[in-house]
DNA sequence: CTGTTAGCGCGTTCAG
DNA sequence: CTGAACGCGCTAACAG
């Protein structure tokens, strides 16, 4: 560890504020952590001094004396072992800003920091749960991570894929209503004979969900039946279901949809550079709403999860946690998807 | 402010150590803050307690000691009036995550916290710098930045374009030796006649450097002259720019070098669109690096600046000012960046 | 090199 | 509803 120097900051106290106020500091102290406790007119005088002194409660000291560490980490999972997890591919790291900008622009109406860290085994949960007050899990999506939640003693709220699992405090996106948008995007678009491409369904819980809601949107409104082609191995690469997908596209179907927009535009790539077909025409509706559109040649729908959104909501549910521990009551909310057509 | 609540920490602290390996607090301190003014034995001795019993020292309690905050803040500029600058394009946000775990790796080996902020004006540096103890700039790259960033009263480093500009401290990458090797990357790849496609190479001081790095290559080691097109108006947009380019290619250009990846892939996207050439066939250069190449139709090498390891130099520099404030030497330090052949 | 000591600014009792 | 007082865990003199 380094060593560290002093740095006098603006230096305006609690008590400089509170002489200004002609009050006590205990007030001053209230007006900030309990406000109607104090009587209007002493609020208000204090938080006018504290206008004019610049005064900005001091962090370190609010959480030493809670004996709390004053942080919220936001913890991202390293899901290196899983086929194809969004974080082993830099291009979908834009979402990444989103989600801190949302939680951020939450904690820092509070007494807070914001921390962010990168797991890489569940285990790691508990180191970290007693370096932090509380803990904001970015992207649950499996079994076992969700057990691994369910033992944390530190506050904590899952969220983005987590719809699924219960006794969780969770902020999620609802997978099947973005598989039917899909399946409403592809009628609007004038579609018949769809194809839906996905990967790891089996394994992936989104992904099955996303899917179960397309089918089920699709079949209860069309007569003709949507193909399904699951790439199970070295999905990303696509190479063996081409030739299948080149298939059903001579034999009548005219449009696509796809469980992330990173496998429809590797499809479309794989196709432009195989020249068979005129893929820029084919409608096709992808999920993530990745800001790509105009360097890929290429015009999609998506469907939009307002990750910023979700992380906001979830940053709430975590502070309403956070300032009522005693009730027990676990909550959980769901934040719809959007359709973002293509243009 | 939301009210807050108590949280027990394992609260394992200072006294608990030095009391197991037999020595004063303050030489626990010290093993933490400056190790080397302690013995090896009373050190080894600490550390060994400190393992055992699961010490964190309190960076809350250490900040109010120190009367500082605790907080390095990172200032990302969000420069929404100048034209297309990244940050207005989320597609290339996955930089952000990279420039965010470089400084975090370091950061995270002291008693300071990483703070993120936005600013959309200069002026609200004055705010950001007496509510942390160290200020580290991403992406200074415009004169008025730069005079703004040397009035601080707070220790500083900007960082990543910042080259040009002296009596500043800071660590950045070599735009000229970028396109230097943007340069030698097209001869390796067998071009004779390159166009070079570059936008407000006047204004934005960054482009300017790399487009004289290009050339004064070229020059240096061809007889055929590299073609500069500029796109002034409506950048990203090129249509205007299209036959002309079209044209060059028909008079025997053979390459493509652009001042960043954005705008190549833009390029070739309207090139796919329009039928007109194989883009896919024609060597060509990008700069940034964006890992995007199995999701586009397209192979391209590109200049990595290495952000990563540019942020992690930024940090350390301002650790060492931080620890150090007496030295005024301004310090600067230059990354290389390197190319990555398309595969 | 090491120990002793005095607060850093604030949240929270406890009396009034 | 309000004020007085204590001490959270640590760093930085200072004295040895």
């Amino acid at each position: 560890m380094k060593p560290l120097v002093k740095k006098n900051t603006a230096a305006v106290t609690r008590d400089m504020v509170a002489h200004a106020a002609g009050v006590s500091s205990a007030t001053v102290s209230r007006v900030y952590n309990n406000p109607s406790s104090v009587s209007p007119q002493k609020r208000t005088a204090v938080l006018e001094s504290a206008r004019l002194l610049g005064y900005v409660p001091n962090k370190a000291a609010s959480a030493l004396r809670r004996t709390g560490t004053g942080v919220i980490t936001l913890v991202e999972f390293d899901k290196g072992s899983r086929p194809y997890y969004w974080n082993a591919m830099p291009a979908f790291n834009w979402f990444y800003g989103d989600v801190i900008k949302g939680v951020k622009s939450v904690i820092d109406t509070t007494m807070y920091h914001l921390n962010l860290e990168t797991v890489t085994d569940l285990k790691q949960l508990d180191t970290l749960q007693d370096q932090c007050d509380a803990l904001l899990l970015f992207d649950i999506d499996d079994p076992r991570e969700a057990d691994a939640v369910r033992r944390l003693s530190t506050p904590y709220v899952a969220a983005h894929h987590t719809g699924s699992y219960d006794r969780l405090w969770s902020c999620s996106t609802d997978n099947r209503a973005g598989g039917e948008l899909q399946a409403v995007e592809l009628d609007r678009l004038g579609v018949h004979r769809p194809i839906y491409v996905t990967s790891y369904h089996r394994s992936v819980q989104p992904h099955a969900e996303r899917l179960e809601g397309f089918l089920q949107q699709w079949d209860s409104t069309h007569d003709e039946q949507a193909i399904v082609i699951e790439a199970e191995q070295r999905a990303y690469d696509l190479s063996e279901k081409l030739p299948e997908i080149y298939q059903c596209l001579k034999d009548g179907a005219d449009g696509i949809a796809c469980v992330n927009d990173r496998l429809l535009l590797r499809l479309f790539s794989r196709m432009t550079t195989s020249h068979i077909v005129r893929e820029c025409e084919l409608p096709a509706v992808g999920y993530d709403a990745s800001p790509l559109s105009d360097i890929v040649p290429y015009r999609y729908s998506s469907v939009d999860i307002r990750q910023k959104l979700i992380y906001q909501r979830a940053a709430i549910m975590l502070l309403d946690q956070l300032s009522d521990p005693s009730s027990g009551r676990i909550l959980q909310e769901v934040i719809p998807p959007v359709i973002v057509p293509g243009t």
